[in-house]
DNA sequence: TGCTATTAGTTCGATATCGCACTATAAAGT
DNA sequence: ACTTTATAGTGCGATATCGAACTAATAGCA
C-alpha cells in the first residue's frame, strides 16, 4: 500500500473520529429524546427551505431512504414536521415544519450557540473555513463515485 | 450566528457526509456480515499492535465503552479475536487477534485496495495529505474539550 | 488497615440504522 | 395504448449504538 493510500485511510479515520466527537457534543446539548439525526433534518428544512421530499432529504445527508422514513416518522409523531402529498407526483410526499418544529430548531440552535462559538474561537475560524473547499470537493467526488 | 460559526457548522456537516459516504463504500466491500466497526477494530489491532484493553480501543475510536463491548463480543464469537485477562489489573482484559482475524483483515484490505488506490489517485494524494495535520489538530482539540 | 472514590467491563433496554422485499405511481420504449 | 422499467415510499427483521445502572477490582487517603 502506497503512502497516498495510507494517507487516505488516515483521512477517513480522522473524519470518522471528528464526526463521532462532534455528534456526541451536539447530542449532549440537545433536549431529551432528540437525536442528532432529528435535529439535522429540522435544521436542514429551516436552512434550505421546506417542501422537500423525503428522498431529497435522504440524499442531502447521504443516508438510505429507509433511514429517512424512520427519522421523519419520529418527527411527525412528535408533531415537529408535517407531511403532505406531493402536488404533481403521486408517489411522493413533501415535508413541512410545524410551529413546534421551528421552535424546537431555534431552541436547539440556541443551546449550541455557546459551545460552537467557543470552538470556532479556539480553533481559529480561518482554519475551518480554509478546509471547507477541499472537503466539499472530496464529498462531491465520493458522491459521484459511489460505485467504487 | 457569525460567519465563523456557520463555517463550523458546515464543516461538521461535510465531515458527517464524508464519513457517511466512506463508511458506505467500505461497507459495500466488506465480506458478508462484516460491519465497518468490526473491520476498524481488526485493522486497529494490526496497525497499532495487539494486547490493547477494550477501553483503550474504545478511546481510540472515541466510542462509548458499551459499544466496544458489543463489537468485541461479536468479533470474539466469530473467533477473529481472543480476549485474555490483564496481567496486572484484575478489572481489565487484553485483546489479541487470532489467525482467522489476521486473515480476515488482510482479505478485507485486499478488497479495498483497488477503490482506495483509485480514490487516492483521483483526488490527488497531496490534497488529502495536506488536510491531515489540520484534521488531527481539530480532533485533538475536540477530544480535549468534550465538556463543551 | 479500613473507608471512599475511581475505573474496567458488562447487562439491559431503548432507539437508530440499514438491507431486502414490497406496493404504488410514473416514465420510457414499442 | 401497452408493456417494461425506474422511482418514491413503506414494512419488517437484523444489528449497531448508546445511556443508565450494576459488579468487581483498584487506587487514594485517613
Amino acid at each position: 500500500m502506497s503512502d497516498q493510500d495510507k494517507a487516505l485511510f488516515q483521512f477517513f479515520n480522522e473524519v470518522a473520529i471528528i464526526n463521532q466527537l462532534s455528534s456526541a457534543m451536539f447530542q449532549a446539548r440537545l433536549p431529551e429524546g432528540m437525536h442528532v439525526s432529528h435535529f439535522s433534518v429540522l435544521n436542514h428544512l429551516v436552512r434550505l427551505g421546506e417542501g422537500k421530499t423525503p428522498l431529497a432529504i435522504a440524499n442531502a445527508f447521504q443516508v438510505p431512504k429507509t433511514t429517512m422514513t424512520h427519522t421523519l416518522s419520529v418527527l411527525e409523531k412528535r408533531a415537529l414536521i408535517r407531511m403532505a402529498p406531493h402536488e404533481s407526483d403521486g408517489r411522493s410526499k413533501v415535508v413541512f415544519l410545524t410551529d413546534a418544529g421551528r421552535t424546537m430548531q431555534r431552541d436547539a440552535i440556541a443551546t449550541m450557540d455557546a459551545p460552537i462559538r467557543q470552538i470556532a474561537e479556539d480553533l481559529g475560524g480561518e482554519t475551518v473555513t480554509e478546509l471547507l473547499p477541499a472537503l466539499e470537493r472530496i464529498r462531491a467526488y465520493l458522491d459521484a463515485n459511489r460505485g467504487l
